[in-house]
DNA sequence: GCAGGCCGTGGAATCGATTACACGGCCGAC
DNA sequence: GTCGGCCGTGTAATCGATTCCACGGCCTGC
């Protein structure tokens, strides 16, 4: 591959000179200049990143370790997260962590080593010494969705304390008063707020959450099937189950599948997340969705800030109910029109 | 960030022990070997990336450019490759390429700037110069799910002929005769062989595939509902609608529901792909299943064997047809177990 | 007792870029 | 006419690693 020497014998010029036609500097003769472009065309030239990266100590690429790329919610974050990246001039890195503290050091060891600019992370746990050290270090970082408290970082997410609130109204409203809950992991923000949203709102309304019905799962879908399948062998089942994230809503319907039982009838289902096939799924799913797209966005925004010099924002945006049919019967005054799937109007 | 030099001082030897004990190199007495490693824990230094790649022409990671994160079938390819990368010791960086020949090339373009070691392409067209290019140039390059004709790249994807067959099959013995099609892309290669696949295993059962059943398609959900529309717009709208792609299909059963019809009764729809929320819509959608982590690790089994000089395989594994409730009355043998979501049975 | 080889080590070249500095030529100002 | 400054350019240092080569010391074999 030929480099920046060949493109200077090719022209005529030393290197020196290259360096600035292709960096656009000023004084550069309008010969030399071209003669310069005509070498770099006729050798098929593309300058090497990692020379000049070594050379100016930025590789104008973010990292990003999510959680999980399965999970729909995250694959929409990383998608937001990419876009508004390359709009600004800088590449994105994806670490999957799958919901493992040890893959999710690897992958932020990974990208430091790489000397990536910036770190967007939404931590699997409570936080892993070495990203605490690299954020003390004074790496650029930004956490999105989820955080670690007591670290002087940044922090871009959705409050679902309302949302929660509408939503256990809209069950209390429907008639339910045994409501339970699918936990995310305790070590993750997302997992005990989500609960302790729940449990604020339904002492609101008078309404108790015994142990029995805070199941505890791991944002994975089979975790979700196994609290269900718990809750179900209850000599007081619940009659609504509130489960953490998209995924472990899957497992819920999986387990109330199997046993035969109908939504909302027999049971009603809620989720924290809306994704597009909750639109489709038998029946409906009432969720509460994030404004994702607008999160990833955010994150870029706050870490490039703080990667360029400027001082970061957090932002925290509200998660807003939609409710379908999963619960019970629909409101009285809902539009006879199908509701548009999220993913589809995200495109818009 | 501490450098090599830095260790070297600090152990009071030479950047080149430093460099012989970190490479485990033999000819370093236990002394040097043990101070340098005291003073690489005490300064928490970590080799730089970048500096080294520079130095030996290799980055130890792998591109990998998907057409679309957003769906759940590139999702998961991306996730075994990256898992079956990392078990190799190679890092993954993946390029959404959104459909667009554009994005394609932008990522395909910033993979080999960075010299990454190897690219795994499904090619969203034809064919751009640029990927060409790379690959005549010598490019390490293997296609994963879609390829491009008259390349000289190894190819690794599911065979899904025979699935097809069988879908037709399915549908011939539930008394449908009139079968549509939203078909991907033309430019994509599994764009055209499904359509392909389809009309070959029609003309075995007799029956037509006129051009109005054909639906043009661009692998996203609104173009599925697009479609979709337009055959229910029709003066004899087909009986059945097959959707290449899972998001096509969701769009496909946007447009159903929004006329308010019936799966199976008023209209019957299959799709290619199968992801765990099909077996949760209302109904169950029949889907063509991909062993989509099997073509993950083996696309990087042969590009890192072509990377590391080794002669790179093809593969092709065989799809296979999963039927569920949406063309009809479930075959009678069926058991009465819920079928399990595809997800789950990956995880096991 | 001496030659040859091995072992541990350090010096220095190298990868491919960027950029500070120096230098020659030319211009305008005085 | 001379001098200062600017413009275009090249030389060389630099980033942080790897690795070839040379060198000194010691062991072994004859």
């Amino acid at each position: 591959m030929a480099s920046i020497k060949d493109v200077a014998a090719a022209a005529g010029v030393s290197v020196a000179t290259v360096s600035r036609v292709l960096n656009d500097h000023p004084s550069v003769s309008a010969d030399a200049r071209t003669r310069v472009r005509a070498a770099v065309e006729a050798l098929g030239y593309r300058p090497n990143a990692v020379a000049r990266s070594l050379r100016t100590h930025e590789t104008r690429t973010l990292g990003l370790v999510i959680s999980d790329v399965l999970n729909p919610y995250f694959a929409h974050l990383a998608r937001s997260v990419e876009e508004e990246a390359r709009a600004l001039g800088y590449s994105v890195i994806i670490g999957n962590a799958d919901e493992r503290p040890d893959l999710q050091d690897h992958h932020v060891r990974t990208l430091l080593d790489r000397r990536i600019d910036g770190l967007l992370v939404s931590p699997t746990d409570g936080g892993s010494p070495l990203m605490l050290d690299a954020a003390r270090a004074g790496t650029p970082m930004v956490f999105v969705d989820r955080w670690i408290a007591g670290v002087d970082v940044p922090v871009v997410r959705a409050d679902g304390r309302a949302a929660v609130h509408d939503l256990v109204a809209h069950l209390y409203a429907l008639g339910h008063r045994r409501l339970a809950i699918i936990a995310g992991p305790a070590a993750t923000t997302t997992g005990s707020e989500r609960v302790e949203a729940f449990r604020v709102a339904m002492g609101e309304y008078g309404l108790p959450l015994p142990d029995a019905y805070i199941g505890q799962g791991d944002f994975q879908a089979e975790s979700g099937r196994r609290a269900t399948e718990r809750f179900l062998d209850l000599a007081e089942p619940p009659e609504v189950v509130f489960a953490a994230d998209n995924l472990m809503a899957l497992g819920a319907l999986d387990a109330i599948r199997a046993r035969g039982l109908r939504i909302p009838d027999d049971i009603a289902l809620a989720a924290f997340d809306d994704i597009p096939w909750f639109v489709h799924t038998d029946p409906p799913i009432t969720a509460i969705a994030q404004p994702t797209a607008e999160l990833g966005r955010a994150a870029v925004h706050a870490l490039v800030d703080r990667v360029e010099g400027r001082p970061p924002e957090s932002v925290t945006l509200p998660a807003r109910l939609v409710v379908r049919r999963s619960c019970g019967e629909p409101p009285v005054a809902q539009a006879p029109t199908a509701q548009p799937s999220p993913l589809q109007r995200s495109k818009s």
